[in-house]
DNA sequence: CTGGGGACGGGGCCC
DNA sequence: GGGGCCCCGTCCCCA
């Protein structure tokens, strides 16, 4: 019995564990369930974003390539139609414009076929920038620099273009007009060379070589290159500086951070590796406007360190420096500036490589920044903003990216009310503690910067609504109208002349005051213009470097030597 | 050669 | 911050 009741117990037991293990089973085979429903339901979620982003980057895709042909296009149309870049008088684009920054070359066509006759283009490598010290970039013309800026120069690296491909077109006729020894002149003759002398042949093919006393223009920052770091904040923001960030160095990216943002080489070794190759060097640039890159917090830089990259290549006292001027024919190619004369082993080396490439390659990487001239000039204006100033330790430095003013990691607030705010109004107003990207000037507010910088970018947002003419400024677009209405506003009280600028009224007073302010010093005849000086102290020096193909007489001033063309001309 | 004007580039300043 | 102006320097051109 005894047992009978144990075995009936045992089996109750047993009956009951099945029914707790069938129950915990299905509680375990509801939990997978459910969970298995959410995990289902995650996987379906990613799967969508997924394709999402997927059907995105397939979208980016498309329209970069759709930019890339469309810049393509665009570039052919440009160089089948040179008279996008800006017009310069005649021959003036050689003498004219000092341009303070990036070189220029003004390239006249060469007969009355090619372009027209007021169509020199002038190209400006002032965007050529240097991408490593951006810390804020603010850029108007982000969306009207479109795609292009200077990603399609690299782009057309990448294709595999032929390099000389631009320079064919941008001398346009030039290319066949200049005879070999003229090429071979250019293209060997070290930049540092000094031709006293030179001869201008009308009508004739022929190639000559002027050297002018210039202020250096060029910035060597100009041959800087980025390292291979587009996307990563800090190295973009010290790569080159050679200087390490501060462990906790932090910086925000903004805007768009696509991959033209920074256009980079194929090396990202150091910094002389960088320079080995000019054209390499300019087609290392960025794309301002696309790119905020804000600093937000200190960086343990220190002043010497950066110091070491903050040569200025030229003073402002300006450093006179023989620049060069290749006539051919009608053909006018300036090449402002000489080896900077403050570099750093580095950026010497940089020079040398450059100076020692050969002109065409010069013209080559001008042509490649020239490309991007007709879309909005970038505005490469990049400025710090101190947000969370730590170390009193960090500098103002600036290598060849920012505007920098002075203790600007840690004077946040008068940062911000100088620079940011009205800072002429504000006590230290005059202090120049923004400084140019390119050549290190001070200013002392930052559109004065925007506005200098245009020196260097070549940025012409002004354009002349009667002519093909435009200007950096509005003021200047302004002053230019009164060509096109014959507005003259200013009127000589003596005379009753007419001036459309002040300065020229001014100056024409001292027709009736006598002034004669510039003396020579050798003969002491005085001159009341400045350029009449200059001209007359050219009898003083001998200097006769126009001469006269025809009969080798040598003249003083190239119109002289125009005007005997003339006659030789009418005389035949 | 000299004198002088036209036009432009750039900096500084004011409103 | 932008517009405008003044001023200076410069280049180019012409008489």
């Amino acid at each position: 019995m005894a047992n009978c009741n144990g075995m009936v117990f045992h089996t109750q037991i047993a009956s009951i564990m099945e029914v707790l293990a069938n129950a915990a089973v299905a509680e375990i085979c509801k939990l997978v369930d459910d969970d298995y429903a959410v995990f289902r339901l995650e996987i379906t979620q990613s799967q969508k974003e997924s394709r999402a982003l997927r059907r995105k980057l397939q979208l980016l895709e498309l329209k970069v390539s759709r930019e890339r042909a469309e810049r393509t296009i665009r570039e052919r149309v440009l160089a089948s139609r040179p008279s996008s870049v800006k017009i310069i008088d005649r021959y003036r684009g050689m003498a004219r414009g000092h341009l303070t920054g990036g070189h220029r070359s003004s390239v006249k066509p060469a007969g009355p076929n090619t372009w027209g006759d007021d169509q020199p283009i002038t190209v400006d490598e002032g965007s050529g920038t240097s991408t490593q010290h951006v810390i804020l970039i603010e850029s108007a013309d982000a969306e009207a620099a479109g795609p292009g800026g200077l990603s399609l120069v690299k782009q057309e690296r990448t294709e595999g273009e032929d390099p000389t491909h631009s320079r064919d077109i941008q001398t346009g006729a030039a290319a066949g007009v200049v005879p070999p020894v003229a090429v071979e002149d250019l293209a060997t003759t070290p930049q540092h060379r000094t031709r006293p002398s030179i001869t201008e042949v009308s009508g004739t093919l022929s190639a000559v070589l002027k050297s002018e006393t210039e202020t250096l223009t060029v910035t060597h920052r100009l041959l800087h290159t980025g390292s291979d770091h587009g996307s990563d904040p800090e190295r973009l923001l010290l790569g080159r500086l050679g200087c390490s960030p501060a462990p906790d160095s932090k910086y925000l990216l903004y805007g768009n951070p696509s991959p033209r943002t920074v256009h980079s080489h194929q090396d990202s070794g150091g910094a002389s590796e960088t320079g080995n190759d000019l054209s390499r060097s300019y087609t290392t640039a960025m794309d301002p406007g696309i790119m905020l890159l804000v600093l937000e917090t200190q960086t343990d830089l220190s002043r010497a360190d950066c110091n070491q990259y903050s040569s200025s290549v030229y003073s402002e006292g300006g450093i006179d420096k023989k620049s060069e001027v290749i006539l051919i024919d009608e053909v006018t190619v300036k090449m402002e500036g000489d080896a900077p004369l403050t570099c750093n082993a580095d950026e010497t080396h940089l020079w040398e490589r450059y100076s020692q490439s050969n002109t065409s390659d010069f013209l080559d990487c001008r042509d490649r920044l020239e490309t991007n001239l007709n879309v909005a000039t970038h505005s490469p204006l990049h400025t710090v903003r101190d947000r969370d100033p730590v170390s009193p330790s960090m500098a103002p430095y600036n290598s060849h990216g920012s505007i920098f003013f002075d203790q600007v990691f840690n004077s946040d607030k008068r940062a911000r009310d100088e620079g940011w705010g009205g800072g002429a109004t504000s006590g230290n107003s005059k202090e120049k503690r923004f400084l140019c990207m390119f050549c290190n000037k001070g200013f002392s507010c930052l559109r004065k910067v925007e506005i200098h910088q245009r020196v260097h970018t070549g940025e012409n947002p002004f354009s002349c609504t009667q002519c093909e003419k435009r200007f950096s400024r509005q003021d200047h677009l302004k002053r230019h109208q009164r060509v096109h209405t014959g507005e003259k506003p200013f009127s000589c009280p003596q005379c009753e002349k007419r001036f459309s600028q002040a300065g020229d009224l001014k100056r024409h007073q001292r027709v009736h005051t006598g002034e004669k302010p510039f003396s020579c010093t050798q003969c002491h005849m005085r001159f009341a213009l400045a350029g009449n000086l200059k001209m007359h102290l050219k009898v003083h020096k001998g200097e006769r470097p126009f001469t006269s193909m025809h009969c080798g007489k040598r003249f003083s001033e190239r119109s002289y030597l125009r005007t005997h063309q003339q006659k030789k001309h009418s005389a035949v």
